[in-house]
Order: structure tokens, then sequence, then C-alpha cells
DNA sequence: TCATCCATGTAAAAAGTTACATGATTTT
DNA sequence: AAAATCATGTAACTTTTTACATGGATGA
């Protein structure tokens, strides 16, 4: 399970809380997870009883008492072990829009022209969502110049597979037209 | 449930057994389920009691009976509906890559590149297969020009996919070499 | 002879999401 | 006055995968 090393390797950042990494996988869009309750807490029980975590019970005034979530040296060894010698698993989609487009063998050209808009309209929305996401995690400030080479290089993946597959929904279209007009 | 709607879109081409459906689906990379069994007889059940499809059953001598299954007219209606009304998915993917790419800030030049490396050859496997899953298809016969060319438009979407990945891997590998050489 | 194909189904586990529950503080 | 933030956790549900179960026919 791979989730419980993305909690590990934030861990490598900070010693921090659920609801610290909660909000940091949350907004991290490739940590594809919903980074709910469930998750994390119950993640970062296992990764104790594994004793791979420790934690420190904060009392506060005045707000709910923090545990604070450090690394050990196990989990060290453990995360660069994962990093280093795990399978490196190739990208994985779900694009329904090719199921849907695949089974539209005989729907009319305009139809089929209707249908790749909408889905047009939908990729250039989640495109400019993204944007705003890494415009907003921009702001933060990176460890070191390679974590920041290697976070740039990140973003430039994400949108280019939107707009990869912005050029392709062109492309089809453009296909498409050359057919209705014979 | 998206599961559901590619059986009945299925079975727009001609009625056919869970059993043929599973081999479909399976075939077919982009309906990125695993095609299990639990899935194609609960989904085949559950269109039933929806009036979507109906079923005849064949007894064979010599070999298992059989059940056909056949859209009904308002299974056609509701796949029609699905296709064209239904909100259009923008892409989803896995990319469990970024993650471990995001949390090697701290990772020796070498060892950064070493998992590059990796990571691509996964890639270029991966893209190996599908074009060979894509010749086997290719056998295939569509029922008609319009299916033939977003057929063909699908099998160029996924190839794109993984080929833009090694591109990026490629200039992610070059940058990080500039750094290491500094 | 051993594996795969045909053909249907069930059981159980794993993975993931949504909603519930509490309660003080801060912001709108 | 209402909503959001901080902070932890649980319960219920949905989705998806893996494995089990049967049994004759065919192919290597």
């Amino acid at each position: 399970m791979s989730f419980n090393f993305t909690i590990l390797g934030v861990l490598k950042w900070k010693p921090m809380t659920g609801y610290d990494l909660k909000k940091i996988i949350q907004k991290t869009t490739f940590m594809y997870w919903s980074g709910n309750n469930n998750q994390i807490y119950k993640g970062l029980l296992a990764l104790q009883n594994q004793g791979l975590v420790t934690n420190e019970v904060k009392h506060q005034d005045g707000a709910p008492s923090k545990k604070i979530y450090t690394i050990t040296a196990s989990g060290i060894e453990e995360f660069n072990k994962w990093i280093m010698e795990s399978p490196k698993e190739p990208p994985e989609f779900k694009k329904e829009f090719l199921i849907q487009m695949a089974l539209s063998g005989d729907l009319k050209v305009d139809n089929v022209m209707a249908i790749l808009s909408q889905y047009e309209e939908s990729v250039s929305m989640k495109l400019l969502m993204e944007k705003e996401m890494q415009r907003r995690q921009g702001l933060d400030k990176r460890r070191n110049k390679q974590e920041e080479y290697l976070w740039s290089m990140i973003s430039e993946n994400i949108i280019n597979t939107y707009e990869n597959e912005l050029l392709w929904i062109e492309k089809v279209k453009a296909g498409m037209e050359v057919k209705g007009r014979k």
C-alpha cells in the first residue's frame, strides 16, 4: 500500500499531525487519494505498530490536543527501500470518455461532435483547476534546489497530460468533420 | 456505475453471454476494470432487474449451458441517454511515480537518475504490451467506418499517453544531468 | 497428462469514499 | 449568527480485486 509510504515520505520533511498530513495530501492532486480521515489515522496507527513512526501528544489550551508524529530511523530506511527497490508502476488512467467513444459507432456525426465538445469542456475546466492548485502550491517553500526542480517537472507532467488530451480532442474533431462533409 | 453501461453498450453490438462480455472487457485495456466474474454476472442481473436486458438459456450437449443476453428497447434508450447526457468525466491518472519523485528531494543525483531509468523501463514495457494488444484487436471487424475511425483514434490516444510520458522522462533526465555536472 | 477454454456463479477480502460525532476558536 | 478551521476518531457503505467451486472438451 503506497498510501502509507506517502505518509512516511511526507513525515521525512518534518514531524507533523494527522491533520497536517491530511491537508497536504488533499491539496496535492497527484497524491490521488481523497486523503480522508479514515486512511490517515488508520495508516498512522499501522505505521506506529510497525515501529516506523512515533508520536508525542501535545496538549493545548483552548484547542484540541494533537499527536505529533515523527518518522523513526527504521521508518527512513523502509521509505528509502521503497523508493529505490520497489517496482516502478507504469501510469494508470481511467478515461471513461474513451469507453463512451468506443461505443458510439452508430451515433450521428453531430452527436459525436457534441460529446467531444462536452469532453473538451470538461478537460479544459480540469486543466484550469489544476493550474490554480499549482499556483497556490508554488508558494510553498521547497527544501532544496533538487526538490524544487522535481516538483516543477511534476507540474509540467500534469499540465502536459491535460494539454495533450485537448490536442487529441481537436484532432478527432477535425477528422470527424471531414467525414461529415462527405 | 459506468461498468453496467459498458455492458449495455457492448450488448448493442450483438447478443452474447457473460463469458463473451468478460473476454471483450478484459482484452480492451481502456475498459479499465479487471472484468472479473463478480462484476459481470452481478451487473447482468441488475440490468435484467431494471428491464434493460433479457436472456435466453441455450442448452448445449457436452458444454455448459449458456445465457445469451440481449439488450431491450429501453436498454438502448438508457444507454443513449448515458452517452449524450451524462457528464463527461475528465481523465483520471494514478502515477505513483510522481509521488515517489516528489518525495526524492534529498536523494543523490545518481539515485534519482536510477529511479527515472526504472520508470522509463516500466513505461516502455507497458507501451510495447499496449501495442501488441492493439495489434491483436486490430484484427476485429468494426461495424462501420465511423466505429473504425473512433477506435483508431482511441488507440492513438493511449499510445500517445505513454509516448508523452517517455518524452517527459527524457526531459527530466536531461535536466538532472545538467544539475549533476555543476 | 497437464493446462487452457468454455461457462456460470459465490465468498471473502481489500481498498476507498462519505458521513457521523465532538467541541473550542476564529473568520465572515 | 453562521461557517470555517483545528484536531481526532468511528461507522457504514461502495467499489474493486482475488480466490474458490464445478466440470466437460480440447489442445499441447
